[in-house]
DNA sequence: TTGCTTACATTCATGAATGTATGTAATTAT
DNA sequence: ATAATTACATACATTCATGAATGTAAGCAA
């Protein structure tokens, strides 16, 4: 393999970046070399190092790729000041976010990848700082469509909705897990929504 | 150093798991090499090689000591026939567990590791599968629990005990899972006890 | 067309890391 | 008291893995 123009160049670093994916899957972030990388994309360690810096490099524009795109979905999808249905808007992005697992191979893989397959420690742990920061935003976000709700009564009165949100995150943050770690099984992964709903509606009415 | 006794060896072999979690928790599981073990152990390769096979072999050890305890609570706390107040005693259970993460530092260190430290991958995802069936044994036994108390009419009547315990324990393993994350900031750790309560008052009466 | 640059492949030097083999002194069993 | 074993330390062989250096052919601008 030779000389390519841009847009072959471009495609290479796409194929480079599925590849680790793939391999960081199966082999983990840490026992995955740049080698195995290489061989799994077709083109050798040079190619890589052209258009990353290192492991470390690749991994957050993989990263990148595929959680710009979801968080631009949940500002969509919860923030929005119109506020029909509060309660079935965040039932929406919950489920929104499992279908998108279900359908999208490399968002499962990316989450998958993160959650059970990498270490957090030294450059990674900007990574985790990153999360924590979104899940903030998350919690923010939900924690006003529950104030809104609250407002148009659709709330019981003895609940609080700051209380609800985090309850509500961690919630989803467990049945991430979960659903993550039942790879095999599908204990999870089949009810996930069922569950989504039942949650919804311990706080309805 | 020398030849040793008996009971010196096994100090020595407590004095390796010790040292291994301290490594494993700054540098993660896989990047850490049984030479770092050895000098944070201050004892050689060698010596580590005489007492384990391997790292896994190790990892596995250290997990035990830690795991084998809490299960038994576990049953203790949950599984009781006298079921006074099932509420109660799956609160008092995930207070307990809290209150083990803040109290016991090997603990708190070992579901760190296994949480954000560790690549469940080859070998590890047999730790994988061992967490699932622990945490399938958990749901069990918290229905049991939730069905006590529906039959004694502590629950909302629209209320299913099956569902009431998913979602307590997703609940549950997202809050472990951000306590674990938010080890910098203070946003989990603190309310933990305080985030519990509130998810268990949305059940009641 | 010529020369500079791009997009890689290839090679190399170096450093880990592992597991095993060997050495050795103290301990325990006989 | 002697032999056998234990609990390590030390040394070694081998296999990765990295990153940089170098090579090279093809594209692209002038």
């Amino acid at each position: 393999m030779v000389r390519k123009t841009k847009e072959d160049a471009e495609l290479t670093r796409q194929g480079i970046i599925h590849a680790a994916r793939e391999v960081f899957l199966v082999r983990g972030v840490s026992r995955t070399t740049m080698e195995h990388i290489a061989i799994q994309a077709g083109v050798t360690r040079g190619a890589i190092y052209w258009h990353f810096n290192n492991k470390t490099d690749l991994f957050q524009a993989m990263r990148e790729q595929v959680f710009l795109p979801l968080i631009d979905r949940m500002d969509d999808t919860l923030l929005v000041e119109d506020s029909e249905n509060p309660i079935a808007r965040i039932e929406n992005f919950l489920c929104k976010t499992i279908q998108m697992l279900n359908e999208n191979t490399e968002t499962r893989k990316m989450y998958e990848i993160m959650m059970i397959k990498c270490e957090y420690v030294g450059e990674f742990s900007t990574v985790l700082r990153q999360t924590l920061l979104t899940s903030s935003g998350i919690e923010e976000k939900m924690q006003l469509a529950y104030k809104r709700a609250k407002e148009q009564g659709q709330l019981q009165p003895s609940h609080d909705p700051a209380q609800l949100a985090i309850d509500t995150q961690l919630f989803f943050v467990g049945l991430l897990l979960m659903w993550v770690r039942d790879s095999e099984g599908n204990h999870f992964r089949n009810r996930a929504i069922e569950l989504i709903k039942a949650h919804m509606r311990l706080r309805h009415r």
